[in-house]
Parts: C-alpha cells; sequence; structure tokens
DNA sequence: GCGACAG
DNA sequence: ATCTTGTCGC
C-alpha cells in the first residue's frame, strides 16, 4: 500500500492542531467503497521508545488471518490528547506499506470524527492512505450520550455540540459499551454493521485483538512465535 | 480558573 | 500506553 505524505512529521504540538484543521475538510463520512474482502486491524505498543505498530488483515466476512505486518519506530511525539495520532501513524503506516494485501477497510484503535476537531487517528490514517477507516475506541475522548442498553448490538449516539459524532456500542451482553466513529468513506451506520460483523464472542472486533497481541507480542532473535498456528 | 482528557 | 495479583462472577 502506497501513502501520500501531507505534512512533515517533524512538528509542534501547536502545528500539529493546525494540520488537524487543514486536513479535516477532507474527511468523507458518506459511503465510497465496493466489496469488502479484507478488514484490517491496527494498533500500537510501547517498548524502550519505540513504538510497535502491527496491522492484522482479516479476510471478510470469515474473520480468518491473512496477513500481517509490524514496525518499530523511535518515539518522536508526546502523547497528547487529541494529538494520538501525530505520535503513533508514522508507526501505522510504516507497518500498512509493509502488507501485500491492501485491506478494503482499517479498524483503528481509537477515535475517528469523535475528536475535538473531528480529526481522530481514524481518520488521519483514512486521509493518508485513502481506504476507508473506522474508529473504534475503548474509552471516551469527548462527547456524551445516554445509557446504553445491555444487550449485543444496541447503541446509543454520540453527541457533541449538538452533533452525532459516534455511537457507544455494545458488543457484548452486559459488558462496557465501545466508541465507534467514522473514519473516512464510511458512513456511522455503515461503521456499526462492519464493526458487529467483525466481532465474535469478545468486546473488541477481532481485527483489533489480533493487532494489540501482534503490537505487544515480544521481539525474539530465535522466531519460535507464529500466529498463524497459535490461534 | 476548573475539570476532562483516545493510547 | 504501562506499572501489576488476586479475585468476583457467569
Amino acid at each position: 500500500m502506497k501513502y501520500r505524505q501531507r505534512h512533515p512529521w517533524d512538528i509542534s504540538p501547536r502545528e500539529a492542531v493546525e494540520i488537524q484543521k487543514r486536513l479535516q475538510g477532507e474527511v468523507v463520512r458518506s459511503n465510497d467503497f465496493g466489496e469488502i474482502s479484507h478488514v484490517a486491524g491496527i494498533d500500537v505498543g510501547f517498548q524502550d521508545g519505540k513504538a510497535i505498530a502491527a496491522a492484522a488483515v482479516l479476510n471478510f466476512p470469515s474473520l480468518e488471518l491473512a496477513e500481517y505486518a509490524i514496525s518499530r519506530k523511535p518515539v518522536t511525539f508526546p502523547y497528547i490528547p487529541g494529538l494520538l495520532s501525530f505520535r503513533e501513524v508514522p508507526a501505522v503506516l510504516d507497518a500498512l506499506e509493509k502488507l501485500s494485501i491492501e485491506p478494503d477497510l482499517i479498524l483503528c484503535d481509537g477515535q475517528g470524527i469523535a475528536h475535538p476537531r473531528r480529526f481522530g487517528i481514524a481518520c488521519h490514517v483514512g486521509i493518508l492512505t485513502e481506504i476507508p477507516t473506522i474508529g473504534v475506541g475503548k474509552t471516551r475522548l469527548t462527547g456524551s450520550h445516554e445509557a446504553v442498553g445491555e444487550k449485543k448490538g444496541e447503541w446509543q449516539p454520540l453527541l457533541d455540540k449538538g452533533e452525532i459524532i459516534g455511537a457507544v456500542l455494545r458488543t457484548r451482553n452486559g459488558v462496557k459499551p465501545i466508541y465507534i466513529s467514522i473514519g473516512h468513506r464510511i458512513d456511522l451506520e455503515t461503521s456499526i454493521r462492519y464493526v458487529l460483523a467483525s466481532t465474535t464472542k469478545y468486546r473488541l472486533p477481532e481485527t483489533t485483538r489480533w493487532a494489540h497481541r501482534l503490537a505487544s507480542m515480544p521481539k525474539r532473535v530465535n522466531s519460535s512465535t507464529n500466529p498463524e498456528k497459535t490461534g
């Protein structure tokens, strides 16, 4: 997968905010894609000042692991709420670039437009790769919502300043809901459908679970680790 | 000024 | 994100 360099990464937090304001207007909030046969999950872990990004590609709708890639890069940007993508995306793009299969949809670990400036990590990845993306957050960054029904599939709109910026979705009966929002080239209802279609018996979608496992996998000099068979 | 704050 | 064991409940 190739991507376009839209801005430098060696910038200040202040410049990062300006970049978000500039690129936010390019986010497409409606469906703009064809058949989905491969869904990817991306996640980033940290170790010894390095960001370890993992991209896991699953066949859709079977959800079997088709391919994965991992990238390790020095961290150059601090964690600042609202500017998460400037810390994680460089490593994510590196991992995505290593894939031979170009995913048709990417589920990102974090928010999409459910962000103060409507430009969370899912939007950032979507704009740079031009691949449809969905934001899947484990906790809330901004917005408010009513109590969510306890049954799997039930959800409540996430509101901010009178705008629906996402959905708080119950992916398992009686388990803490997750935060879904548009990343790029897909609408909210469709995002919810794909997240549910990518979820089996756990709270988080299989894409996210695979990426998280791979990103937190210890680096071994003797490769005795094989995700294909470890299951 | 005070509280909130993805990973 | 990461530091970290046991424990309550289906």
